[in-house]
RNA sequence: AGAGAGGUGGCAGAGUGGUCGAAUGCGACGGAUUCGAAAUCCGUUAUACCGGCAACGGUAUCGGGGGUUCGAAUCCCCCCCUCUCUGCCA
C-alpha cells in the first residue's frame, strides 16, 4: 500500500503514476485519503492531550485517596467523568475514519516505475530481447496434450475423477520429470545464493493482506472458511509474509529465499479455447525466488533475479523472450514486472513461466517490513519476488520443441535429475 | 479432542489495582581500562502515532478484542496461541 506520506508530498506523481496503471477514480480517492489523514491527526491530537489531563488527574486522585481527601477525589472525579466521554467520542470517529482511510488506501494500486511503458493491454508489453531459436517441427508435430496422452505421462481424466478439472494426475516419466524440474530449480537457486525455505502452503488472512492478494484478489484463491485460511496462489505469500513485522538487520540484506510450494488458483471464469492442456490449471507446481533489499538496492537485485531466471531457460534449452510490461497490464502491487515467455512451438505461441517484479515499499507497508537506516530511524525496505519456475508451461514447451519419432529428448541439465535423457 | 498450566521488552525472568514502558540477569552497542584481547567498571539499549525545524513533550502498546475502575501488566468476559498429561494419528 501506498504511504500517505508520499500522497501527500507528491501528489501530481501520484496521479500521474496511478493513470498510467489505468487507475479509474485516482482523484477522487488520493483527495480522500488526504483529507481523512488530517482528520486522523487532528482526532489524534485532541483525543492525546484529552487522555494526557485524564492520566494526570487519575495520578492527582490516587495521592488524594492515598492521603484520606476522599472529598476532594470526588470532585476530581467529576472532570475525569467528562474527559472520558471525550475520549471515547474522539476514539470512535478516530477508528471510523482510520478505517475508512486504510479501505481507500487498499484500493490504490502500486506507482509504476519510470520505465514501465504505457499501454492498456498484453499488445502493448515491450519486448526487450528474444533469445534462442524457434524450432521447425514437422507437419505432423502434436501439441502437447497430444503428446501427454501418446506417452501417458499425464492424465486429466484421471484429475477430473479423483478432484475436478485443472487438476492433472502426473504418471511414470510425467511424474519423474516434475520432481526433476523441482530439484533442478532449487539447486540452480542454492547455487545462486538463495537458501532455500519449505513454507506452509496455507496461510491465514494477515498473511493475504500482507503480500496484497487481500483484500484485491479475494475470490482467486482457495478459501477454507472453517479455518479461514486460504490455499496460497504462489510461494511468494508464505514466503514474503517470514519476514512480516521485522525489522532486519542490514548486514543480512539483501535477503535471499527460494522455495518450492505447489499454487492454487481459482481463475473463475477463464476457461476457453487457449487454455486447454497445461496451459492453465488449478493447481500446479512451482519454485519462487524471493528478495527483500535495502531500497538503492532493490532494482540491481531484480536484474540479478531476472538473470538468475533466463540462465534457467537457457540450460532447458528452450527459445524465450524478457518482456517489460506496460502500466495496463502489469499486477496491482507491482512497480515493474518482466514477464518470461518459453516458445510452445506446436501451439506456435508464447506461454508465461515466470514474473518477476519488484513491488518497492508496496508490500513492505503492509507488511511493516523495515530496516534502520544510518539516522537510526526505521525505514521500508523492497520485496521482490519472481518465478524460477512455473512447471507446467515449461512441461508444454519441453514436449512440443523436443518431439521426434523416436520420442521426446531432454535437455541435457536434466538428465541426471531425471535419470533418463528421452520420453517414450 | 479432554484435563491442567501459561502467554511480559532481542532472550531469560520478576511484577496480582496507583508515580510500571515495566525490577533483575543475559545479549547487543558506546566509553573507560589494555600493546591488543579476556575480565572488570560506567553508560545506552522497544515500536507506532500526534505536536515540534529541532531539542524534546504527549498518547498507545505487557498474545488479540471487549468490560469494570478516577486509575489495569495486575480484576472480569470472549477469542487466539504455547506447554504438560491423556486420546487419536502420518
Amino acid at each position: 500500500m501506498l504511504q500517505v506520506s508520499v500522497l501527500k508530498e507528491h501528489t501530481d506523481a501520484v496521479l500521474a503514476g496511478l493513470a498510467k496503471k489505468h487507475y479509474k477514480t485516482a482523484e477522487a480517492d488520493v483527495q480522500a485519503i488526504l483529507e481523512l489523514d488530517q482528520r486522523r491527526r487532528q482526532l489524534q491530537t485532541e483525543h492525546d492531550s484529552a487522555q494526557a489531563e485524564a492520566n494526570e488527574l487519575a495520578r492527582q486522585i490516587g495521592s488524594l485517596m492515598k492521603s484520606g481527601d476522599k472529598a476532594g477525589a470526588e470532585v476530581l472525579k467529576q472532570r475525569t467523568a467528562e474527559l472520558k466521554q471525550q475520549t471515547k467520542a474522539h476514539a470512535d470517529e478516530l477508528t471510523q475514519v482510520e478505517f475508512a482511510l486504510q479501505q481507500t488506501l487498499y484500493k490504490l494500486p502500486n506507482l509504476p516505475h519510470s520505465s514501465v511503458p504505457e499501454g492498456r493491454s498484453a499488445q502493448d508489453n515491450e519486448v526487450v530481447r528474444e533469445v534462442g531459436a524457434q524450432p521447425q517441427l514437422a507437419a505432423d508435430a502434436l501439441p502437447h496434450w497430444e503428446l501427454i496422452k501418446k506417452y501417458d505421462i499425464i492424465d486429466f481424466e484421471l484429475g477430473n475423477k479423483i478432484t475436478g478439472a485443472g487438476f492433472p494426475v502426473y504418471k511414470k516419466q510425467g511424474a519423474r520429470l516434475q520432481r526433476a524440474l523441482i530439484n533442478f530449480f532449487l539447486d540452480e537457486a542454492r547455487n545462486a545464493g538463495y537458501d532455500e525455505v519449505q513454507p506452509p502452503i496455507l496461510v491465514n488472512e494477515a498473511s493475504g493482506y500482507g503480500t496484497g492478494q487481500l483484500p484485491d484478489k479475494e475470490g482467486q484463491m482457495y478459501h477454507d472458511a472453517q479455518d479461514n485460511l486460504y490455499l496460497i496462489p504462489t510461494a511468494e505469500v508464505p514466503i514474503t509474509n517470514l519476514y512480516r513485522d521485522e525489522i532486519v538487520a542490514t548486514e543480512r540484506l539483501p535477503v535471499r529465499n527460494a522455495g518450492y510450494t505447489p499454487c492454487f488458483r481459482r481463475e473463475a471464469g477463464s476457461w476457453g479455447a487457449d487454455v486447454r492442456g497445461l496451459n492453465r490449471l488449478h493447481q500446479f507446481d512451482k519454485v519462487e525466488i524471493v528478495q527483500i533489499t535495502h531500497p538503492d538496492q532493490s532494482y540491481t537485485q531484480l536484474e540479478e533475479m531476472l538473470g538468475h531466471i533466463e540462465g534457467l531457460l537457457q540450460k532447458l534449452e528452450l527459445p524465450y523472450r524478457v518482456l517489460r510490461l506496460c502500466g495496463g497490464d502489469m499486477g496491482f502491487t507491482s512497480a515493474l514486472t518482466y514477464d518470461l515467455e518459453v516458445w510452445s512451438a506446436a501451439q506456435g505461441r508464447w506461454l508465461e513461466v515466470s514474473s518477476c517484479s519488484n513491488f518497492e515499499t508496496y508490500q513492505a507497508n503492509r507488511l511493516k517490513l523495515r530496516y534502520r537506516a544510518e539516522n537510526g530511524k526505521t525505514q521500508l525496505l523492497h520485496t521482490l519476488n519472481g518465478s524460477a519456475l512455473a512447471l507446467p508451461r515449461i512441461v508444454a514447451a519441453l514436449l512440443e520443441n523436443n518431439q521426434t519419432p523416436e520420442g521426446i529428448r531432454l535437455p541435457q541439465a536434466l538428465h541426471s535429475y531425471c535419470g533418463f535423457d528421452k520420453i517414450g
